[in-house]
DNA sequence: TAAAAATACTCCATAGGTATTTTAT
DNA sequence: ATAAAATACCTATGGAGTATTTTTA
């Protein structure tokens, strides 16, 4: 029993007769006629009864045309759901963020336009350090992830820029500094600065810290926090001042002055990230997202 | 995409390498490559990731790999259901009976053997008066019916006998014949009767009354009701007398004597109807359970 | 360099076509 | 007598085989 003989079965029930049938099928009456023989043979049991003005399904027949039916379209459905999947309109993309980098306006705008332009395509969103996302991105967990630098040094990677931030110093409102308009970092080497917890430790730390050290300081550590949203917080409430990307201004909801950061060389790169290779088109479409005017991309294997 | 799709996708995921799933599907390396091309360019997607060790699935080709599990199932599914309906040993089989004839021990042995012997089938068992179900039967709105005559004069109809049971008289208890070991009809002149409804009147009746005239008298008739049952109650709280087939006996309930009718020429036959040719296997298999014996039966077509 | 997939070709099984016979009302 | 299905026989598409080349880690 193949495909075929769902269709010759959908057709027969419709028409009620081998030679209609046949006609609708497009192919001679003896055709049909063996291939409902041949599929009672294979069966063992009579689908139609043959009568003088066409053919009525027997009780198995009748069971077997309805399963026909329901194949059949569950033949049409698997062939456009893979071919919607294949185009990268239908599926499911995991695409993974830094706690940092969702704030920054144009991973925001590709995540909105790329949901605007694939509605069909499940987007997940997950977050994570970005040393995590790139463990996850090896083990095929993730599709994509807008990371922070340190990148991956082995080859099998590729790496989109997204977006490359300036930095800004965090303070409490009463602070000395709170109404400057720009800070050098060596003016800040007698503060005590909220870090993160050296367990999770993001490569932006280990940037902040490797900048002050080439100004001539090593940053004095109070408070540490797990998030910058909680490392904010603790400015606000004086624990200390810490330097963060430009997108967190405004996000320090109430009680921290931002004030830039001048001639540190500090800055704050997200990478779209993903594995060389990656087969999904959707990982494809999301990318050129990011450069919309990027020509070409189609998974042209010819 | 047919089911040969299905297949070769199937042992592909399994085996991860065409080499191998041909070698599983008993085809050589070469056709398997050829099925797979030729459903990814009917698809228009890759569905596979040709790699140096093997093949790996796209994401296209991960849900189509799903789908052609669920389908090759289906397949299975219903050639084995139509098969098992087309022997008679699944599906869904009507049979009618009426009010009196389903406390025929031959009735009730039909039906509790039929059960055991094919329990797949989901017998479906209904109530009625003869005449509704020979209306039924011609609808196909039933497969078999458990009638008492008179059957439809037509061709086109198979009736198979049952059982033939005598009469007896129901009398309540204080009856003056209560005690009696036989009654012949003519003793029953000057009895009020109950009987049915002159709109439901069963075969029963009319061949009872018939009885009646033929033995010389009308016979009066008193309480009529619309059941077999209501009736044995009415003779119970002394509303007359009846006459129904000597399977009742027993269910009576109390205050009711039952005394065997000689005589008359008064049986009550049930035969099992259905229509000629009718396509079921199940009816089938329910038609040889009343005469285990007969030999043959299979619907064989060659 | 080696293992696997792709290509080139050949063959044959079978779906499909044409002509005709059989069947059942 | 007629309409439909079955049979007989022929053709040709495409699935499968064998030999070989290409690809990529």
């Amino acid at each position: 029993m193949d495909r075929r003989h769902l269709r010759c079965l959908i057709a027969l029930d419709e028409e009620g007769s081998i030679t209609r049938a046949a006609e609708r099928l497009g192919i001679a009456q003896p055709p049909l006629s063996m291939q409902i023989k041949g599929l009672e043979r294979e069966i063992g049991v009579p689908l139609f009864a043959r009568q003088p003005r066409g053919v009525v399904p027997t009780p198995a027949g009748r069971v077997l045309i309805a399963r026909a039916r329901e194949i059949e379209q569950a033949f049409q459905r698997a062939q456009d759901e893979a071919r919607r999947i294949g185009e990268g309109r239908a599926g499911r993309l995991r695409v993974g963020f830094t706690e940092s980098g969702i704030f920054n306006p144009v991973v925001i705008r590709v995540i909105l336009e790329y949901r605007a332009a694939y509605p069909g395509v499940d987007l997940a969103l997950e977050e994570h350090l970005s040393t995590e996302m790139i463990a996850k991105l090896a083990r095929d967990e993730l599709d994509l992830g807008f990371v922070r630098p340190p990148l991956p040094p082995e080859e099998g990677w590729t790496a989109y820029p997204v977006a490359r931030e300036a930095m800004v110093v965090a303070l409490p409102l009463s602070h000395r500094f709170a109404s400057r308009t720009s800070l050098h970092l060596e003016e800040l080497a007698d503060e005590t600065f909220v870090f993160f917890h050296r367990r999770v430790r993001p490569g932006l730390t280990d940037r902040i810290i490797s900048a002050c050290e080439r100004a001539g300081f090593a940053p004095r550590t109070g408070q540490v926090v797990p998030k910058i949203t909680s490392a904010l917080r603790m400015v606000a409430v004086g624990a200390g001042i810490t330097i963060v990307p430009a997108s967190l201004v405004g996000f320090g909801a109430g009680g921290v002055a931002f004030v830039a950061l001048g001639g540190s060389g500090l800055s704050a790169e997200i990478v779209l990230l993903g594995r060389e290779n990656h087969p999904s088109a959707a990982a494809q479409n999301f990318i050129r997202q990011i450069a919309p005017a990027r020509p070409g991309g189609s998974p042209d294997r010819s």
